[in-house]
RNA sequence: GGUGCGGUAGCUCAGUCGGUAGAGCAAAGGACUGAAAAUCCUUGUGUCGGCGGUUCGAUCCCGCCCCACACCA
């Protein structure tokens, strides 16, 4: 009942375009926005950072001129922005939106933010941050098996279901264990919240050998550009969570001797291939998502179509 | 031309005292609710360079040939 009433009372609608990196998102949700005269939210997890831009792939000073965008460059890299701070800012972004227009163009390769946004994540209490900066501390110095005898230990229910072998989400787990008191796991429902608009989704593909090649190319551009120099700029933070990202660790191991940058630029390509590939086993079990094309002709008409 | 060392998975190589073979990397597939461009899991059939010979049986031994590298002419 909720989800109906939801819908007749309002007429506001999201496009979502989705799909793995370097398949042409940016471009073919520009012109969406253009012919829907409205704004995009970019739902990428490393475009908000202003610091990172030749290696993210960001759209052009032209592009972002051409079309408002939010959560692009609007934070900085030393603040650590989460999944639910993106569905958060999102939802805000699209009421600011909905005041003037009845459509919105959301546009990012960040599954996990794409789904925060269409389904919400579920409520869960903060957590401690001085907490987690000592857990992640004890285990660097400590390593994978006192994790996994600490979580064992202490949340032996999240140990049962949980990848063991998996650090990130042990320390999640065992910091979210020792702010709160209680196992994660007890959070975790899974609920799709409803949203007061429609939402079509539009999934952009592209043949394998077509995105990998354009992937290969891209980085070679993101070289020309100088993205050695920016990540040579970044070099003292390096130890941020936010350039652990592909096109960033591998210059900083540049730098630090490590290899070559011949070897080092290959291994950005094939860092960003394994990426695409990730997002594309993401995105492939939606089944929401409507298949389409990149490299087709009438694409945003195409999308226009889709009910 | 001669000698030596090689030719095994996409790459680098291991191995089989003769019973048709296995590691790392790459690649592919997958998972993933507060780091998600992160993090993690699974998957190894390939004329064992070619043609003959010996053998019940050859990738392994023998012969010839082809290719690569090194050295000598």
């Amino acid at each position: 009942m909720a989800i109906l009433s939801d819908f007749t009372l309002t007429s506001k609608k999201v496009y979502v375009i989705a799909g793995p990196t370097a398949v042409g998102k940016t471009a073919i949700a520009i012109s969406l926005a253009e012919r829907l005269q409205t704004d995009i939210i970019s739902a990428d997890s490393r475009q908000c950072y202003k610091e990172m831009t030749i290696g993210t792939a960001k759209p052009t000073k032209e592009e972002l001129q051409k079309v408002r965008h939010y959560f692009i460059d609007e934070f900085s890299i030393t603040e650590s922005l989460t999944a639910a701070d993106f569905e958060r800012l999102a939802l805000g972004y699209l009421d600011e939106i909905f005041k003037e227009k009845d459509v919105a163009v959301v546009c990012g390769g960040t599954g996990l933010y794409i789904k925060a946004l269409c389904e919400g994540l579920d409520a869960m209490p903060d957590v401690d941050d001085a907490i987690a900066h000592e857990i992640n501390e004890l285990y660097e110095t400590n390593g994978l098996e006192w994790l996994q005898q600490s979580v064992q230990y202490e949340d032996p229910e999240y140990y049962k279901q949980g990848e063991i072998k998996n650090p990130a989400r042990l320390i999640r787990a065992l910091i979210f264990k020792r702010s709160t008191g209680e196992s994660i796991v007890n959070f975790r429902t899974g609920d799709k919240k409803n949203r007061p608009f429609e939402i079509v989704k539009v999934g952009l593909e592209l043949h394998r050998d077509v995105l990998y090649e354009r992937i290969n190319q891209r980085v070679d551009k993101m070289m020309e550009e100088g993205l050695l120099d920016e990540v040579k700029g970044l070099y003292a933070q390096k130890q941020l969570k936010n350039l652990q990202t592909v096109g960033y660790s591998e210059l900083f191991d540049y730098i630090d001797g490590s290899y070559s940058l011949e070897e080092a630029v290959s291994k950005i390509k094939q860092n960003t291939r394994n990426y695409a590939k990730r997002q594309m086993t993401w995105f492939r079990k939606d089944k929401e998502m409507n298949w389409i094309k990149a490299d087709e002709e009438g694409v945003v008409e195409m999308i226009l179509q889709l009910k």
